[in-house]
DNA sequence: GTATACTGGTTGACATATCAACTAATTTTC
DNA sequence: GAAAATTAGTTGATATGTCAACCAGTATAC
């Protein structure tokens, strides 16, 4: 029997967005936006290419988001000074204020998605599903496909 | 130390959509499309209501795609004789003439993903994900955020 | 040093999905 | 059986994301 993987990640990713779209009202963010404060909590500063990177979202997503975030007060982007094509994005005190709150709730999904669940097949699973992301990382389907 | 599953998913979402698009240009169809298809080779004939419920999809997106499979030769639609709200989907010759080759298609992307993954492992990941869907299908966001 | 190629970011066009409002058909309530 | 509630499907507004084209700045080639 086959299994396709691509019908339950699809769901569990729209119903993430469902979730998090209601969570994070109160914060005036949406499921959107927050993926980049959560890696800002942990490497604040860095440009906007490497959040497009390490989120693989493309840039042109990733511009309307963190100006979005910009206009919200949740960051300030500043030039490199060295290679002024760089935008460096920082956490507003906003931003550092309610970061606790925020990755309650963004901690709370995983939490209520693995519920029940033995700690050795959470982990598994996360392992599994990030050597997947690193997969993806070396396709290239757009020339790959056209056979 | 936390973990955090929405990226993974999210990105794996995101990727699979990309590879979708190049993998079915062939065939006319888009990312949003095959899962109905998918699903309509396993049931032929199920109304537009069971596909949204399967997939997890908006009722509005479903009828968006179903219209659009229908302009493009893959699917035909009749209402229901005895309950006349009802849409039954049929799949077309072409859909079924094509169905080995976008099975393929869909499957090897589930293939990739999971390459080198002993079958133990894989089986553990589907299940598990598995459950995590039928966890989401039991909560209620919109309600239960208000906190 | 100038021409060429590449990189980071923005913008416009489009695809995908949700939500809310609506219609039409059916079921429930009384 | 008529009024009210529910259900299946459609449509409009909006959010999210990709791709392509573009600009400006940087790096490479010669």
């Amino acid at each position: 029997m086959k299994k396709h993987i691509g019908r339950v990640l699809s769901i569990l990713h729209r119903q993430s967005q469902i979730y998090f779209t209601h969570a994070l009202k109160e914060f005036n963010l949406t499921s959107a936006e927050y993926p980049f404060l959560m890696y800002l909590y942990k490497q604040d500063g860095i440009t906007q290419d490497n959040l497009s990177s390490y989120l693989y979202i493309d840039k042109a997503a990733t511009a309307r988001s963190i100006k979005s975030l910009e206009q919200k007060g949740y960051i300030t982007r500043s030039k490199d000074t060295k290679d002024k094509r760089c935008n460096h994005v920082y956490l507003t005190p906003l931003a550092k204020e309610t970061s606790e709150d925020i990755k309650k709730r963004v901690f709370h999904w995983s939490e209520l998605l693995t519920e029940g669940m033995d700690i050795e097949s959470t982990d598994l699973i996360y392992c599994m599903l990030e050597t997947m992301v690193t997969k993806v990382e070396q396709m290239n389907f757009k020339t790959e496909t056209e056979d």
